[in-house]
RNA sequence: GGUGAUGUAGCUCAGGCGGUUAGAGCGGCGCACUCAUAACGCGCAGGUCGGUGGUUCAAGUCCACCCAUCACCA
């Protein structure tokens, strides 16, 4: 049973120096916290790293807007990040940054050994650039008019509203989110990894890794589409590190950021005399290193990631574990919709204790979501943590704490009760090891359970009344109090805190995950004051609530994009009627509208299918944007907008006017 | 649009290779207890396993199609 040491490299991804520490971001720190933790019980050597992800064009633009530097906007909300984890148990043996003197070193060393090895190379690419700000844009910087569905405001590179993907250069009047002005498009010089010579490398990789069967099947399908070379530079102005060798080229934060993992670690190995950073990396290196991720970033973990560490010399991960998200009562979480909860908001209400027990609940090794109910997690929480496993103490240590002066028993009262849960020590050490924590947490209650009907069959409370039977007493409540402590031993890694609050009711130093196979016997116990209370609901309703305020006092979009009433005027608005209306074929959403516009008649497709039935639109009356630019879409020429309401699907509502109003009449 | 995943009691979820009356925890209802910051114990009621069709002696479990939800598309 007992394994030989193991040395263990653990990071969660980085997070973006941009924003606070949320709900989702807190399953994964929380996940892999729990992780750690646990091979720290079982006595192995396990380092847990992570650190801020300070480059990249989006933390430029927010320290632009607040007038500081990068690297001043970058230090306090790291410095505010790192509090919110700290303050949910989450413990970094190192949390660096990516702006550091050992990822520079790192970055340069690793590009310079990818040159070396003819994996660079460099391609003219034609990119948007926002001529007000003298500046190239990424995608996410340019929004404009869907190509596909005509919905307005969109993406550079996805519309929200009907899911299609595309290029900028497809949007329909695009426009810099920077600056409001039309971007032009410009060639550029970008430097590009050769991922595509990786595919053999990257194949026996990942069976190597035992990746889950999802990322497996994720990863099968972008290998047959081909692996496609990496573009790794971006141009000045960048907030990053300035490729060598260039002027005015920046590394792509996507490539610095996990460097970072290694800069991190060497930086803590600076601190460390027992650590040896290239006994972890060197290209044979047999200890561990495990990355935690989100679903999302798959893509960069399992494929740029493994590669560019195998062109560079450098030992690949021994694999990556990738989760889901969170959403909350069911909804995406969402700003607008009062789901967004942020890490501070939480801390404000609620103990950090509730919510590692509640996600370790739901927690699998499978990328599938998870779910924050808020009813589900008072239940879970209260029933679970207090009702069954904080109960078990609680009606013990009374009768032990006044009839018997603190002190334990010298024996169990039932030490095949006692065995009964030590057996299952193994079955749930390999629930931690598999990442199976909800199967580790049922297990860990259904000893709880029966914990508590081995009291209830007892019944001190009895007991304590007869003379004969007052030693009993002891020998019950000694059971009970370490059958606790087993539990608590288990459970250390989920909830950290109220394990070491445990550990100082019974007067002991150190827990070891072997600390169950022997009972505590004969010794004093502390005074019992409560390890945790319930939860309750108005808390839980307080935190929705300020949540809903911190969230909406955020100015919205409308607010800050302010236009002129000639702007606005710009808009030739026309009363229209429908003369006809007729599904397209092959269009999922479209209606293909004929409407009447005074002096002509125009065509338009419409994404109101979902919405409204061709023969009920036939002679209504609707507003038209006029002088919108005809688009070519895949079923013909859209000479115009028709306007409506609402968020999409079935959701979506026309604009129509009162009784009176002609064909072609101008809105003003 | 393409691809992948999910859909089992009011809620959260289990259900290797298809096999008798479909499981757990919570919630609900009833009983009991009073040691426990109402916690615990015993019992009961709840499901045509998203829909349709198919393969089979037999399907929640396999196949096809459909619907809904979610994610990814460098």
């Amino acid at each position: 049973m007992k394994n030989k040491k193991r040395d263990i490299l653990v990071t969660s991804a980085l997070p973006y120096a941009n924003g606070s520490i949320h709900m989702g971001h807190l399953v994964e720190y929380i996940q892999t916290d729990i992780w750690v933790r646990y091979q720290k019980l079982q006595g192995h050597n396990c380092h847990y790293v992570c650190a801020a992800d300070a480059h990249g064009t989006p933390i430029m633009i927010k320290a632009r807007e607040e007038n500081i530097s990068p690297e001043k906007l970058v230090t306090s909300i790291a410095k505010k990040q790192y509090k919110d984890l700290k303050d949910f148990g989450v413990e970094f043996d190192k949390f660096h940054t990516t702006h550091s003197e050992e990822n520079k070193l790192l970055v340069e060393k690793i590009y310079t050994s990818l040159q070396q090895k003819n994996l660079i190379y460099t391609k003219d690419i034609d990119q948007a650039f926002d001529t007000k700000e003298n500046m190239f844009l990424p995608d996410r910087f340019i929004r404009g008019t869907c190509p596909k569905c005509a919905a307005k405001d969109q993406y550079g590179d996805a519309c929200e509203n009907c899911g299609a993907t595309y290029s900028p250069d497809e949007l329909i009047n695009p426009i810099s989110t920077l600056s409001n002005s039309e971007p032009i498009w410009k060639k550029s010089e970008h430097f590009f990894f050769k991922l595509s010579e990786f595919e053999n490398e990257l194949t026996q990789w990942i069976e190597d890794a035992k990746l889950h069967k999802n990322i497996k099947n994720k990863l099968a399908e972008w290998f047959k589409m081909g692996l496609k070379d990496w573009d790794i530079s971006r141009d000045d102005p960048y907030f990053g590190f300035k490729i060598p060798g260039t002027k005015n080229k920046y590394f792509y934060v996507w490539l610095d950021a996990p460097i970072g993992y290694l800069a991190s670690f060497l930086s803590l190995c600076k601190n460390r005399d027992d650590l040896n950073y290239n006994a972890y990396f060197k290209k044979d290196s047999h200890h561990e290193l495990y990355h935690f991720i989100g679903k999302d970033i798959v893509y960069f973990h399992t494929l740029f990631w493994p590669a560019v560490l195998e062109g560079a010399g450098i030992r690949k991960p021994t694999s990556v574990f990738a989760h889901g998200f969170l959403t909350i009562n069911s909804k995406k979480m969402s700003k607008s919709r009062g789901t967004f909860i942020n890490a501070k908001t939480y801390l404000d209400n609620l103990d950090p204790n509730f919510i590692r027990y509640y996600y370790a609940s739901k927690l699998g090794p499978s990328m599938e979501d998870i779910d924050l109910n808020m009813d589900d997690f008072i239940a879970r929480v209260n029933s679970d943590l207090i009702g069954k496993l904080i109960n078990i103490a609680s009606r013990c240590s009374g009768f032990i704490n006044k009839n018997f002066n603190g002190e334990l028993s010298r024996e169990l009262d039932d030490p095949k009760l006692f065995n009964t849960f030590l057996q299952c020590s193994q079955s749930i050490a390999d629930h931690y090891e598999a990442r199976e924590y909800s199967k580790a947490m049922k297990q860990i209650m259904q000893l709880a359970d029966k914990a508590n009907r081995y009291i209830e069959e007892k019944k001190p409370w009895v007991m304590i009344k007869k003379e004969e039977q007052h030693e009993e007493v002891q020998l019950v409540c000694t059971q009970g109090l370490n059958l606790f402590r087993m539990l608590l031993i288990y459970l250390t890694p989920v909830i950290p805190e109220i394990s070491d609050k445990a550990k100082s009711f019974f007067n002991e130093e150190n827990w070891h995950w072997d600390d169950t196979l022997s009972p505590i016997l004969g010794t004093k116990i502390n005074k019992y004051i409560p390890l945790l209370t319930r939860v309750e609901k108005e808390k839980v309703d307080n935190m929705m609530t300020s949540s809903n305020e911190t969230t909406s006092k955020a100015p919205t979009n409308s607010e800050k994009n302010l236009i002129t009433i000639d702007d606005f005027m710009k808009v030739d608005l026309r009363v229209a009627l429908i003369n006809d209306a007729n599904e397209v074929e092959g269009a999922d959403k479209l209606l293909e509208l004929t409407l009447d516009l005074g002096e002509s008649n125009r065509t338009v497709f419409a994404g109101i299918k979902a919405a409204y039935e061709p023969k009920d639109l036939i002679g209504r009356h609707v507003i038209v944007a006029a002088n919108l630019a005809p688009r070519k879409m895949r079923f013909g020429i859209s000479e115009g907008m028709v306007l409506a309401a609402g968020p999409g699907e079935k959701d979506i509502f026309l604009l129509s006017v009162d009784a009176g109003a002609k064909p072609g009449m101008k809105v003003k």
